[in-house]
DNA sequence: TTGTAAGCGTTATCAA
DNA sequence: TTGATAACGCTTACAA
């Protein structure tokens, strides 16, 4: 079934059937009801492919996800609904790529096959091969998440170095004088992962700001790591009050470990940091922090590639977002002594 | 650039730049060899919109998930990653349509639009619009879940009633007499959720067969939930001393509500079910539990959905999982009296 | 071993 | 208001 077939059946040319379908030209109400018939007779619908090939695009976003060796964790999972939602909303789909470094078959397609009007790339490192080859092509890209040199580029991200800064001021004014940061995994880090670096700068510069003692460590995302690293931490840093993190995933560990520990949550010791809102729910009792608007961010990625796509040599724009601290009851005026 | 351009600047005609690609006619090696540089050089691929039209095929397959304003689950995105994953192994991507019941416009393009050559649909329901819909078209598809009447589809299912039936087994051979299921949320299970309706049933049959007493409540997919559901659980039938479940997303108010009340695991209260792995591990003590192999499942359903595309009128295949139950450390023997 | 040309299903230009 | 027809970029008979 195709339009030459609907044509047929209507008794008009092919070009009539697209443009009743169109609507780019006009055609008669008679003519129109008689192809609309005909179309919802057959159950006809374009060939997307013999579309996308005359017009010159597809209506296709790509949306580069990490590889699944790496699970995903709560929150990119979160910006992929809501990329694929937004996209969908205004009738766009999306085509998925997990891609890591450089060289990735699936990511090549992606990006040079033509089979998409433009790509949103996740999980961005501070130096990311993947930015540097969209570069290198013409097509319109959008990251969620930040470069080293973000300026030229479009971007959605979370202000972590303001945002964790905030944490800290907010323990130093309930009196914590020692407060150690729970950051993402070693290699993560290592492997220069934005928030990350930007969360221990914003962690320093508040420290420094106040006056007062900061440790830091790294933290795999999940539990068991998150309970090491907090025992851990209990017993070389016994002095340490309160806990800003940007590590879901390490949380529930965290919190078994304050609990081994006999520490109340907020009599005794403080938790707070920037985590998706279902996390810092989850946590007992509510975790005061900042909610990483996940939803937020993959519909905004999805209108500045749509700005990008429809003006390619437009300027480029950031979206720095910095949701409020959400008061809830993890944290509390420092146990004196 | 296309493939005209190739062929001009090797000094080949169109075809011979196309067999020397696709290999499917041989090349001279002279000829290869220049092709080969010029597209190096220029940086060329073929445009997919193009090859799919003359092939007929889009080298694509569709994903149906549920739409993101009910929050994917753990599990879910197991699926989706794994399936991603799968396609991109061979080379073929993947396109999301976030689709709850019928007449989604994103469903509709993924269906009638020729723009996959195969669709793989999760979380299916015992009776599903999306089934229906897919089986009036000639679009090769497989599901990861199993309608009421799945002798004729393709599938991929985990044998929930066998598996719960076992952890029912398993507790009765420890002295459970009292045995409680919390299964997954009141709409999904009303709303012809398979799993939930085959958790009861497994867990029904082995009760009886058992001679022991058994309840099971829904609960929704969350911490809050499962602490309130065990909170009255406890209350109301307080000589229960054991909770199957397939609610991994409970799990963590399940503990918190037994911990409430005093109760040790595995010493004076047990907990078992079907629940991926990752949660599980993430109990305290680990949980024995039947580990959903989610990785597995989705690489299963992109296997057998490239058996049906091959060849469309083969027989239905389908995969039934049973992984074995891991025994951990949260069941152990009755408390008695 | 290579080239010519038809055709996949659309959309859009040019005529009528 | 409508129709014929030429692209879009590719693959693949059919010729040479």
């Amino acid at each position: 079934m195709n339009i030459g077939e609907i044509a047929r059946l209507a008794g008009v040319s092919r070009s009539t059937v697209s443009y009743a379908l169109t609507g780019r030209r006009a055609v008669s109400d008679k003519t129109r009801k008689r192809i609309e018939r005909v179309i919802a007779e057959s159950g006809y619908r374009p060939n997307a492919s013999a579309r996308a090939l005359k017009e010159g695009r597809t209506r296709t976003l790509g949306l580069v996800i990490p590889p699944a060796s790496r699970a995903l964790t709560d929150m990119q999972l979160g910006f992929v609904a809501s990329v694929v939602e937004a996209a969908a909303r205004v009738d766009l789909d999306v085509l998925l790529s997990p891609s890591g470094g450089d060289h990735d078959r699936s990511f090549e397609r992606l990006v040079t096959g033509q089979r998409v009007d433009g790509v949103i790339v996740m999980e961005i490192r501070l130096e990311d091969a993947r930015v540097a080859r969209l570069q290198q092509t013409r097509i319109p890209f959008v990251t969620i998440g930040r470069t080293a040199q973000p300026d030229s580029l479009s971007w959605v991200d979370v202000d972590y170095a303001h945002l964790i800064g905030r944490c800290v001021h907010h323990l130093a004014d309930l009196g914590h004088r020692h407060i150690a940061l729970i950051n993402r995994s070693q290699e993560l880090v290592a492997s220069g992962y934005g928030p990350g670096h930007r969360a221990l700068a914003g962690f320093t510069e508040a420290i420094t700001e106040r006056g007062i003692s900061g440790m830091s460590l790294c933290c795999a995302d999940d539990a068991p790591a998150g309970h090491a690293a907090t025992r851990r931490l209990l017993a070389e840093h016994p002095d340490v009050t309160a806990i800003a993190t940007i590590n879901e995933a390490a949380l529930r560990g965290v919190q078994r470990a304050l609990d081994n520990a006999g520490l109340r949550i907020p009599r005794d010791f403080s938790v707070t940091g920037v985590v998706a809102q279902h996390w810092a729910e989850d946590f007992h009792p509510p975790l005061t922090a900042a909610d990483v608007p996940a939803h937020d961010m993959g519909s905004r990625a999805v209108e500045l590639l749509l700005e990008r796509i429809a003006e390619p040599e437009s300027a480029a724009r950031h979206v720095l977002l910095s949701p409020p601290i959400a008061l809830r009851s993890s944290t509390g005026p420092a146990r004196s002594g």
